[in-house]
DNA sequence: CTTGATGCAAAACGTTTGCAAGTTT
DNA sequence: AAACTTGCAAACGTTTTGCATCAAG
């Protein structure tokens, strides 16, 4: 589940940054989370096992690894940006209720959409990400009367 | 192209909230609007015609205006949110080097994705919109050098 | 040894809030 | 008159910054 340290140094050694602890352990624990946290979240959970670490670092770090491609920023109509260890296309599913944001796995739809902006194009511009949201409601299975 | 006065007097009378200059001059500067401002730009342009109106007011009243589902919340990977005055589907473009975003409309897309939720759902979630937003890059047609 | 990263505290930024005074219904 | 809205200034929470110290290449 966790990945391996030399792992994740040898990502953080081919972008060209240094690799430092605070890098390591922060890009390992984001990688520890299924869903997306805030960086204060995230700040709590490094802490957690790492003591010492700046909630300044916490940010400063996730910029870099963002400009660098190996995470991307997850925003919603929140206040706070959250943080996703994943930069390949999937689909993001809100949910009002309880405010978590989920993956959402669709291959067929996303080679849908994607094969018909190639096909279709849209004038004037070039298209970088297309990005899905679907904003709902998750209906706990089993939910306790 | 700006919506008469007694047309946004009724919507607002039609949510059922108090029906105050400032709302009326806040709105109609929303819906002059082709793209997308922030609360600040807004203020802004709200003050050129119409001076004394506090920035508060503006958030308050674009938060009522937000429930009462006459206008909508945009949000980008920039720090502020933004208003469109439009509540219906629709595509945004993001230009990520002007950092513009732009209405895109693509009903044979926007048919198509629905369709397809519609066919196949998502397990345990129930869809209340869906949104899909691209990023790119506006091409400047006849751009000098 | 050079360059870049860290931690701290302070600052910046967008947004929200409490309240007294003013408007709308 | 009752209920709600406004403007002001202060407060808030998140994110950024400046700078002295420290670590990595």
């Amino acid at each position: 589940m966790i990945s391996s340290l030399t792992k994740i140094k040898t990502s953080l050694q081919e972008c060209g940054i240094k690799v430092t602890l605070p890098r390591v352990y922060i890009y390992q624990t984001l990688l520890g989370f299924k869903q997306h946290p805030s960086a204060e979240e995230l700040f709590s959970k490094v802490n957690k096992k790492h003591p010492g670490i700046s909630l300044a670092t916490i940010y400063k770090t996730l910029e870099v690894l963002v400009q660098n491609k190996l995470i991307s920023k997850v925003v919603t109509d929140e206040d706070k940006v959250r943080y996703d260890h994943r930069t390949d296309q999937h689909i993001h599913l809100y949910c009002e209720k309880t405010k978590q944001i989920l993956d959402h796995e669709d291959p067929t739809l996303e080679a849908m959409v994607l094969s018909y902006f190639q096909k279709n194009g849209i004038p004037s511009f070039d298209i970088h990400q297309i990005q899905i949201n679907i904003k709902g409601e998750l209906h706990i299975q089993n939910q306790k009367k």
